[in-house]
DNA sequence: TCAAAAGTGTTACCCCTACACCCATGT
DNA sequence: ACATGGGTGTAGGGGTAACACTTTTGA
């Protein structure tokens, strides 16, 4: 009754290989864009893959996906969280490994200003994704419904755009995730409700005749506030009420 | 150019043990539980802990949670997602390891009815939970945040009610998940909106005079409805205008 | 002057909370 | 009969989608 079962599975494991993948989203005027790199080395070399590396002994696989990130990158405190742990024993010809994929959100100008080619990064669309090793796609394809989930609920698109950015720049990037179209006045007024902007003196004049006033975060209410659900993305309404409940009972 | 810095990273990662750790929840009147163990091998032998296992060389760690939580409960089909990697090097004295914890979400009533005590197992209280072992009570507190995020957000906790359920049972179930009172009939309303629950012919006549129609999931609508976000908590509303936006601008 | 985009104001509607009230039944 | 909990009905208010309108400025 001491737990027999129990003691025959002290540690009846096998090992094998746990690397982290990194999903590293970036947005311009184009739409949504995913990083990827060609591969460096076997199985698989010249192939196109996530950028990814394994874990090390001594660090945990958060930490082996900031250092991934800042060896493609050269940044730091990027936005990440875990996706999700792949751990299909036949995933990886190879070898026996799991992968833990993160996804991450960087401001792609501030990328591609220190950008390397060390590993032949390019930006392809996200809605484009072309054929990569493994199961790198059905990784992209997770992180692309995670990204409009969470987005829809938290200020998380922030992390893609620029320090100082309009409300207009917001918009478009909104749309394009959801493939929607916003009243510009509505949401302008949703946005600026969220009392997460701090608006500055400056306009942006490149886009529009007017001028669009650039905004930056307000960090310290984008921490409090990023865990109050927020609902950005309109709900959908009934527009055409379908029955009205005729109340026909005899 | 062709990856110089890549090429020494083939394969170059320490190999690991691969572990699952399942939080399991019930529900019964005194409120919502955890399913630990006694924990029958070493290290730490005797002590609390969450129900594990290694993941087999032929298995993902999907698998292996499956195969886990039937193990201990007998039950197959249960609720299941992952939950986090936990992969710090110093988090496992004996060896090496990262678990990939599970939450699990199980009636109560089901489990019991087939309890072995191989794994001396109980349900503690999900508000007091003794101490685990290793971080494991780290990963509780990580899968009761998780819960009540989605709970708020997916018809979830009906995974914790027996098939036949009243209404009045599920609201007791959501005032504790997030210790608040409901209005009982706007809760009723809102769950019946829902258009997710079939009422059944019978009664629950042993909570209450009158007695409670019992009610079924309609699986088909539940598994269409999952994804639409639903909002079955009350959103915090200003009770109290604090400020009303005095246009005092000259 | 006109066009086009930024931003503000207004209205109508819908949902949702609060609460009154009816219903069924065991004691 | 009456207390208790189940379930229904209703009114008022807040939030928001739709849309009109003003502002700004380059062409």
């Amino acid at each position: 009754m001491s737990g027999e079962k129990q003691s025959k599975r002290k540690y009846s494991g096998k090992k094998l290989l746990l690397a982290v993948d990194c999903i590293i989203f970036g947005f311009d005027e184009q739409g949504l864009k995913l990083l990827v790199i060609k591969r460096g080395f076997e199985p698989c070399m010249g192939r196109l893959s996530l950028m990814g590396g394994f874990v090390g002994d001594t660090e945990s696989s958060e930490d082996a996906a900031i250092r991934v990130l800042h060896e493609l990158t050269g940044l730091e405190g990027i936005y990440m969280e875990q996706l999700h742990l792949f751990s299909s024993p036949l995933r990886d010809p190879g070898a026996r490994t799991a992968v833990m994929a993160y996804f991450a959100l960087i401001d792609i100008k501030s990328y591609q200003s220190q950008m390397s080619d060390d590993f032949q990064a390019r930006w392809v669309p996200a809605e484009e994704v072309p054929k990569l090793i493994f199961d790198h796609n059905e990784m992209v394809e997770m992180a692309k419904e995670r990204l409009r989930y969470k987005a829809a609920l938290h200020p998380l698109l922030f992390e893609l755009l620029p320090d100082k950015f309009t409300i207009p720049q917001l918009q478009i990037l909104y749309e394009k995730l959801y493939d929607t179209k916003f009243d510009p006045g509505n949401f302008f007024k949703k946005i600026r409700s969220t009392g997460l902007l701090v608006r500055l003196k400056e306009r942006d004049k490149l886009n529009s005749k007017k001028g669009a006033y650039f905004y930056q975060l307000d960090k310290e209410k984008y921490e409090e506030g990023f865990n109050t659900f927020l609902n950005f993305v309109y709900k959908p309404r009934f527009k055409n009420k379908v029955q009205k409940k005729s109340s026909v009972k005899k």
